[in-house]
RNA sequence: GGGCGGUUAGCUCAGUUGGGAGAGCGCCUGCCUUACAAGCAGGAGGUCGCUGGUUCGAGCCCGGCACCGCCCACCA
């Protein structure tokens, strides 16, 4: 009495006294820590993209988590053992950089601290700070299972790492190497090419003359960095370039350095381009590092890991930056009239991903993973549907990658990460590789030392499915819940992460880690713009749930996700906010009226309980009038659509549809229609509602949770909590299609006699007198649009449908007229554009049969009311 | 340089296999009707980017063009 009390005082739904409470009960409820039983056929699991550390819930994590968690939530109440793994992802180069700053703050590098003091330093701050996204997850309601949280530098998970190094590498994937890489000066590492983008960037393109050994002729060459010419080992032109064939083979003389290069003639030099002659740098140029290989051309390095030139560029050069460098060079060039050109000139220029610095490409030691044969079974997985990638057109695109996929350099120069298990004996040159550091050097008996680089964080990522599960131990939840049910993602990370997981999967837990990808779209920012933090075009979710509350964003962000990126939309999670007070009020509404018999009550399980759902609290209702068989039948139509749609990642459709069905059909008309027979305390009508209730609670709880769950807590049949009671199956015995179609027929004479009473401007309160021919319509129609409906009275004044309309004193004659000729000139227009149509005999002929008909049939109906208004 | 997606109402977006264009928001009119004014009822508003074609019929299929966005790519 107390709750009933409240709830008739409660006329709004306020998200914020609401969410936290809830999830505390779902919490203390467990519902989200499944037992590791069963297999993963029968049960439903998901690996959540593990955000990093060091981030901030973003409107990403929150569309994605809003797709898992309607997912998740709706598996779960089907009873299946549900789990949703959370976990975090510990973002080498993103924390160590944020641990970094502060140290600087406090005036010490990191270097002064040493390694092991730095490390602890960084698991200290996330030890304060790493559990901030988890909890940013519960805002918004995800129902993971915060008890099995997992962190990709936790014990067990560095096990997994490094026993798949260890397998890589003893397969001969796995090798150290002297090679190009992407040396990225703002984080001090190398870094993989999916890490780095290219931006268009507006530079000087120098002209500059070689002169050819033992001869008068020079050969021009173009560049955008004309400091990396003092680590030039060779010219090249294309082999067909008559202009220089003679000189292949010869030499020119390497200006400011006076290095004898060799001409060489290769394929790749565009003959077209500039004088058609290319300087080769294998040291610091990706192309020429591919045609020094071909050639077996010297490399020299003269630009460093700090961005400085090396000794190797000559005692002038040495220390300076490579943009000082740039300068004195293109100095000394012009002092020796050597400098032909200068001209402006835009192209793509690499930068990194991760630091925003400009790329300078290096040749370096270190630790790459050959692709190739991991790649060849994820193809054939992706080809066989093994993995269903949808939208389709990201199958092709991740086919397409798949098929040129490159080596991938796994090595990083960081602190912070999985230190690479190899090490190396100084004694002797022995290498072991291995999941312990050995205690001593077999060979000579000398004290082996640890790698000093660290892994990708990417590497540790990609055994995210299965790693979190257990592997490499058999366990009981690598048995229940491996391969996981699906993965939603951004486009963005389907080569950093989908495809090395698919790799993995295969590789190491033996089968794909997960049947279903979903490639959601990208909410941009409200103005088109893409939403980023250092654009300051981000929207914190955050703020949203503070604003609207977790349902609203919720329904808002699935509502307006798409196949195509779209703007963050407002109005979307407006909408879902007052879906919100809509639910809350129209739950008011039946759970303060209802009358409720505790036998009625049908529960038949115990409450609570995980996995399995918890019973239904209404029975199957008795139906008394053609407008509850409508409302059960819409209902029941609009569960399996609504179920489908989810269950193929529609979410868009199935929440507007959900939306559509409830206050369109149940709250507009069937409420309004019912509220007599409501506030009379008719029992067959509270059992037809509490039912009605029930069901749209419950389908539309994984999708907003906390209302739901709110407005269930004051169900007279609950037993326990909506998160774990069963979904709504759709029930084809409810379906009605001619009650759809009677109720229908008077929801549209309502609507037209409405808008009648607007056009000719009746006084709202009047209830007009009319004579309804073929029968009487439904009685709602009269009582809704303020009609009654007699045999006599007075002269029929305008038609409505199958409605005369009588003359009475709250009609203006003179607007009625109006309206008729309005109405009279709109079907003679619909008449000819129908007689039009079908005499034309092409049409007649062609068209399918029905289509002909249908147009007949609109014909005589426009006909028929014409006549009718004509009289 | 290749590939993908987009262009539909003032705004943000839907539109299944080709058969009279929809939603939400906004706007206009009228309602404080005892669930909800974050509500209810009614209404206005679109040459579906442009251009050819296929078809009895095109927002949808085909060709071309114009913008916009994204991904991949080793032309200095």
């Amino acid at each position: 009495m107390e709750e009933r009390q409240k709830l008739e005082e409660r006329t709004r739904y306020e998200p914020g006294e609401v969410e936290a409470r809830i999830f505390a009960e779902w919490m203390e409820g467990g519902y989200f820590h499944p037992p590791a039983a069963g297999t993963a056929e029968e049960n439903f699991s998901v690996a959540i993209p593990p955000p990093n550390v060091t981030g901030a819930l973003h409107m990403g994590h929150a569309l994605n988590g809003s797709m898992q968690d309607a997912l998740v939530r709706m598996n779960r109440m089907r009873g299946r053992n549900t789990l949703w793994v959370l976990g975090t992802d510990h973002a080498g180069i993103a924390t160590q950089s944020v641990v970094e700053k502060q140290l600087r703050a406090e005036g010490v590098s990191r270097h002064e601290l040493g390694r092991e003091a730095f490390v602890e330093r960084v698991w200290e701050w996330k030890r304060e700070y790493g559990s901030r996204i988890v909890e940013q997850y519960k805002r918004l309601g995800a129902s993971c299972d915060y008890e099995r949280e997992r962190f990709t530098l936790d014990e067990g998970y560095v096990r997994a790492v490094y026993r798949v190094f260890k397998v890589l590498f003893d397969k001969g994937y796995v090798y150290r190497d002297n090679y190009m890489v992407n040396w990225d000066p703002g984080s001090h590492s190398a870094i993989s090419d999916l890490e780095v983008e290219n931006r268009e960037v507006e530079d000087t393109l120098y002209s500059i003359d070689y002169p050819v050994e033992g001869s008068e002729r020079v050969l021009t060459v173009a560049t955008v960095r004309p400091e990396t010419m003092l680590a030039d080992t060779a010219v090249a032109v294309n082999p067909s370039d008559e202009r220089y064939a003679d000189l292949v083979g010869g030499h020119c003389l390497l200006p400011l350095v006076g290095r004898r290069l060799p001409i060489v003639a290769d394929e790749h030099v565009d003959p077209e381009f500039g004088t058609g002659a290319l300087k080769i740098t294998p040291g610091h140029d990706p192309n020429d590092f591919e045609i020094g290989r071909k050639h077996g051309l010297p490399e020299i390095g003269v630009i460093g890991p700090d961005g400085r030139m090396t000794a190797e560029a000559g005692e002038r050069f040495a220390g300076l930056t490579a943009a000082e460098a740039q300068r004195e060079v293109v100095a000394a060039l012009r002092e020796q009239g050597l400098l032909r050109a200068e001209e402006p000139y835009v192209h793509s220029v690499p930068f990194s991903h991760r630091s925003g610095e400009r790329i300078e490409p290096l040749i370096s030691l270190q630790w790459f993973c050959r692709m190739d044969e991991l790649a060849r079974p994820a193809i054939e997985a992706v080809e066989r549907d093994e993995v269903r990638i949808a939208p389709s057109q990201w199958k092709r695109v991740y086919l397409d990658w798949m098929r040129e996929i490159r080596p991938w350099c796994i090595s990083r120069q960081l602190w912070w990460g999985h230190r690479i298990p190899v090490w190396y004996c100084d004694e002797c040159e022995e290498v072991f590789v291995g999941e312990e550091a050995p205690q001593r050097c077999g060979a000579c008996g000398g004290e082996p030392r640890q790698e000093e680089d660290v892994l990708d964080t990417w590497f540790s990522s990609a055994i995210w499915p299965f790693a979190t599960l257990g592997w490499p131990d058999d366990t009981p939840e690598l048995r229940a819940f491996y391969p996981t049910s699906f993965l939603t993602t951004a486009r963005e990370i389907l080569f950093l992460w989908v495809a090395r997981m698919i790799m993995t999967g295969i590789e190491f837990a033996g089968d794909v880690p997960f049947r279903d990808v979903y490639v959601h779209s990208v909410i941009q920012a409200r103005d088109g713009r893409r939403m980023s933090k250092s654009l300051g075009t981000g929207i914190d979710p955050l703020e949203e749930i503070d604003v609207h509350g977790a349902d609203a964003l919720r329904f808002g962000l699935l509502a307006m996700s798409s196949t195509q990126d779209v703007r963050y939309s407002d109005a979307k999670v407006q909408q879902g906010a007052d879906l919100a007070n809509k639910l809350w009020n129209a739950g008011r509404l039946i759970l303060l009226n209802c009358k409720f018999k505790q036998d009625q009550s049908q529960t038949n399980a115990p409450q609570d309980q995980v996995p399995a759902a918890v019973g239904a609290g209404m029975p199957r209702p008795e139906p008394v009038t053609v407008e509850d068989r409508w409302i059960l039948s819409r209902l029941e139509a609009t569960i399996a659509s609504v179920t489908e749609k989810l269950d193929s990642y529609d979410f868009a459709h199935a929440v507007q549809e959900a939306y559509s069905f409830f206050w369109s059909e149940l709250c507009d008309w069937y409420l309004e229609i019912v509220k007599p027979r409501l506030y009379e305390g008719e029992p067959e009508v509270s059992a037809t509602l509490l039912w009605a209730l029930e069901r749209i609670l419950a389908l539309l709880h994984p999708v907003m949770p906390f209302v739901t769950e709110e407005i269930w807590s004051y169900h007279p049949a609950r037993r326990g909590h909506l998160a774990v009671h069963r979904f709504p199956e759709a029930d084809e015995s409810l379906r009605d299609p001619e009650a759809e179609a009677e109720v229908e027929r008077g929801i549209e004479l309502t609507r037209r006699l409405r808008a009648w009473r607007d056009l000719v401007d009746a006084p709202v309160a009047a209830v007009l007198p009319a004579r309804a021919e073929g029968g009487p319509p439904s009685e709602f129609v009269g009582r809704l649009a303020r009609f009654s409906f007699g045999e006599d009275g007075g002269d029929p004044v305008a038609s409505v449908g199958p409605v005369k309309v009588l003359a009475s004193e709250g009609i203006d004659a003179a607007a009625v007229a109006a309206r008729l000729e309005k109405r009279r000139a709109e079907l003679r227009a619909e008449v000819a554009r129908a007689e039009g149509k079908l005499a034309n005999e092409r049409f007649v002929d062609r068209a399918p049969a029905e289509v002909v008909e249908e147009e007949r049939r609109k014909l005589a109906r426009y006909r028929a009311e014409l006549e009718e208004l004509t009289e």
